[in-house]
This record gives structure tokens, C-alpha cells and sequence, in this order.
DNA sequence: GGAGCCTAAATTGGTACCAATTTTGGAGTC
DNA sequence: GACTCCAAAATTGGTACCAATTTAGGCTCC
């Protein structure tokens, strides 16, 4: 019999599946960092077969958005403040370089797509959950990182967010920072638009600079540090 | 009884090992690009359980070093020569990056270490094997990455590097170019001891710089293109 | 009443086995 | 002689089982 591309996609994409669902589901706030993830709980909640579990998880780790522990299993990593200081100086870094190829990029499509869903978000703010607010950011900028020729690029700049647990972060910021955050969505297809580059990576950097420190310590505290 | 750290190390670290070891080989040029790595081959060659080596691939292929075919196995990545440039193209942003952050971090004895590493890969490209090149190489890139501050983008900066075949790219370049690195070696620790943020910035640049289309082109021309 | 120890349940991690699929080798036919 | 088809061997991937370790609960002893 002829080879079955229909069987092989979906069980991959079942994998993946399970690997981004978890992952959905501790950058929703559902599974908070610490928490232990027993492999019997994830196997009735997902429905799957423990193999599969543990081959997610294991994913998990490579992504160290999971932390092992030898014979105790595995949990939510929790980040340390120095870490999460990092990881938003890597995020300077790889999203400021991905912006400055973007410009002259988008065509008239792409930027309505990009204001639809930059208004989308502020829709959002104002009339939505903070579920669906992490959903629309997420749109927008996996709509912004299409226009980013470099492969690879992209792929560490999505691979980088998705170590940040961003639902948590909007949550507990201060009130106005998902205004702000609409307005920088804005205006940042308004420079794509208008071709500024000076103008385009001062939005892309100014979005990312918010320090997290004290927030970091809050979410820290209660756990022990990493020592991998 | 209690805890038994020792074991628990020891069984990482073989873990580990072996991960390291098939990338190793893999950067050696001992498995070239598009091989098949049959899981009983690597069960005998490295002496360790089919379990093992199943997870050890599964790591590899998290870091994109080797790719998993269903139903086919695993196999060393083949790089496109678009992919290729792209990941120079990381390199420059990241390793540029760290750079940045190094300057007025090396004290006396670490710069003696870093003379000390550089000399050894001028010795080693005048009368050692390719290998022993490469060894040295990365001893040096190694020692002057530690300066680096930030510990995820000194991760970020290691994976980048370890997901090109250096050991064929330093083979197969033109013959001036093992020469030139030696004296960029010299050259970063000249500006790092003279605390030249342009110079050490420029040379870490020129580092990378070379093109490597034409090269990507053999390397890959034998084989499929790529599609995950 | 509280601390410490010991037993039992639960959970993890590894190994062995088995089914499914691909590949290899050969026989038959045009 | 070459191509096709079929069968056997080999390899992969998943599942189930089992040992090792940790955790929870209860009992005893101070």
C-alpha cells in the first residue's frame, strides 16, 4: 500500500498538539510556575496516552518552559528575576533585529490585516477578558513576524515570547499598560506604513521595555531557585 | 534512605553525554549531512540502551541538529543554503549582541587565559589536524563567551553555533581563512584589553562575515530540501 | 501531645515486548 | 534483459509492564 501522508500529519500534529496545549495552558495562568505536573493528571486532562505525555513534556523541557527532576517529575519552571531580566534583554535584541527587516515589506493587504488587528486588541481592552486580550496580542504580532524574512529569526523571536509567561505579566501590571500596549500596536503599523524605521524600532523597543522587576520577585519568591 | 545526588547527576550527566556525543560526531564530520542514524548503530557504536539513544535523537531534534522522519527514523539535518545564511545572519545579531555586553568585564588573569587560547588555536591551525583546530576553536569562543553577563543569551549564542557544521565550513573554506580567524582571536583580545568597544565589535562582526552561499550550495545540492 | 520511624500507596522512569511500516531480496513475467 | 510483484527481514514507534524512589499516613515511643 501506498504511503499515507494523511496518517503521518496527523499524528504529528496530535504531538504538537498536546505540546502547544499545555504550553497554552501555562501561559493562560492555568498552570501556575511551580506547580507540578503529575503525568496521570495531564493524561485524563488531554486525554492521551502517557507515552504521549511524556514525549510532550520532554518537549517541554527543550523549550525549558518545563523543568525535570529526577524522580519527581515534572514542573512549571519557575523563572528567577535575573532570568526574566535576561530573557527581555534577548527579547531587545532578536525583536529589534527582526524589525529592522520588516520595513518596506508589508503591502497595502498586509497593513489592513496588521490595523485590523491592532484594532482588534483595543477592542479587546476595552470589552474583553484578559484571555481573550492575550489572543489578540498574540495575533497581532504573529501577523507583524510573517513580514520578517528570516526564518530562523522568527523562529527564535516566537520560541523567546514563548518563554515569557505574558498572561501572568499583563495581569498584574499596572493598569495602563495594555492601553499603552494598544497604542504602541498602532503605532507601529502606522510607521510600517509610512516607512520609518527610526520610528517603527523605537515602538518595537519601547513595547518590550517594561521592566519586570518587581513583578518578577512577586512571581519568584515563593519558589525555590533554579539549579540546572 | 536519602537522597542520592550522585546518581541523579550521573545519570543526567550520561544522558547528557551521549546527547553530546552524537553532536560531536555529527560536527566532525563523522555523520555527515543526510545520514541515517539508525537507532541500532548508535545503540552499539556509543554502547548505550535503544531508550537512550530514542531520547538523546529526541533532544537533537529539539535543537534542530537532526530531523525525524516517520516511520523512517532519524536522520542529520541537511541544511538549505537559504537556512544557512539565515542562521549567519543570527549569529551576527546574537554574538554582536554579546559583544557589547563583554567590554570592561576581563581582569588581568582572564586575558592572559584568552591570550592563552588564542595562541593555542594559532599553534594548532600551523601544525595540528583540522580537528584539533576545531577543538581549539571552540576552547577560545567558549572562554570568551563566559564574559558574557547574560546567561540566556550565552545559551542562544551556543545553540546557534552548534546547529552549523563548522568542522566541514572551516574545511572546505578557501585556505586564508583558518589564518585570518587566528588573528581575530588575537585581535578580540587586543580590543578587549585596550577597552575598544568599536574594535572588538567590528572584529567579532568580521568574524562571521564570510559568506557562505557557494558552500551551502555543496553541502546541500545532494540532498532533499527540507520540510517541517 | 509531639516527634520520629516504619509501612503502604502512589508516582516516576526504564526496559522489554509487540504491532505497523518500510526496505531488501528474489522469483516470475513480459 | 528489465520491470513488476510478492514475501521475508529489519527497523521503527507505541504500549504495557516492572522496578526504584518518593510521598503520605499511621503507629509507637518519649
Amino acid at each position: 500500500m501506498a504511503k499515507s501522508p494523511m496518517a503521518d500529519a496527523a499524528t504529528e500534529n496530535a504531538l504538537r498538539a498536546l505540546e502547544t496545549a499545555i504550553a497554552h495552558d501555562i501561559h493562560a495562568g492555568l498552570l501556575l510556575p511551580g506547580t507540578w505536573l503529575k503525568q496521570i493528571d495531564l493524561q485524563e486532562r488531554y486525554g492521551r496516552s502517557r507515552g504521549d505525555v511524556r514525549r510532550a513534556l520532554d518537549k517541554l523541557v527543550a523549550q525549558r518552559l518545563v523543568q525535570q527532576v529526577h524522580n519527581s517529575g515534572y514542573r512549571v519552571r519557575p523563572l528567577d528575576p535575573k532570568q526574566l531580566d535576561e530573557l527581555r534583554q534577548v527579547r531587545l535584541i532578536l525583536e529589534g533585529a527582526a524589525a529592522e527587516t520588516m520595513l518596506g515589506r508589508a503591502d497595502a493587504a498586509t497593513l489592513a490585516r496588521l490595523r485590523n488587528l491592532a484594532e482588534g486588541f483595543s477592542l479587546a481592552v476595552e470589552h474583553r477578558s484578559i484571555l481573550d486580550q492575550h489572543e489578540a496580542n498574540q495575533a497581532f504580532h504573529a501577523a507583524l513576524l510573517e513580514l520578517c524574512p528570516n526564518a530562523e529569526l522568527v523562529r527564535l523571536v516566537r520560541e523567546t515570547r514563548l518563554r515569557l509567561p505574558s498572561a501572568l505579566l499583563t495581569q498584574w501590571h499596572e493598569r495602563g499598560w495594555v492601553e499603552e500596549s494598544a497604542r504602541h500596536h498602532h503605532a507601529m503599523v502606522d510607521a510600517l506604513e509610512a516607512n520609518d524605521r527610526e520610528a517603527f524600532c523605537a515602538v518595537v523597543r519601547a513595547h518590550i521595555r517594561p521592566s519586570s522587576r518587581e513583578l518578577a520577585f512577586k512571581l519568584s519568591r515563593a519558589w525555590a531557585p533554579i539549579v540546572d
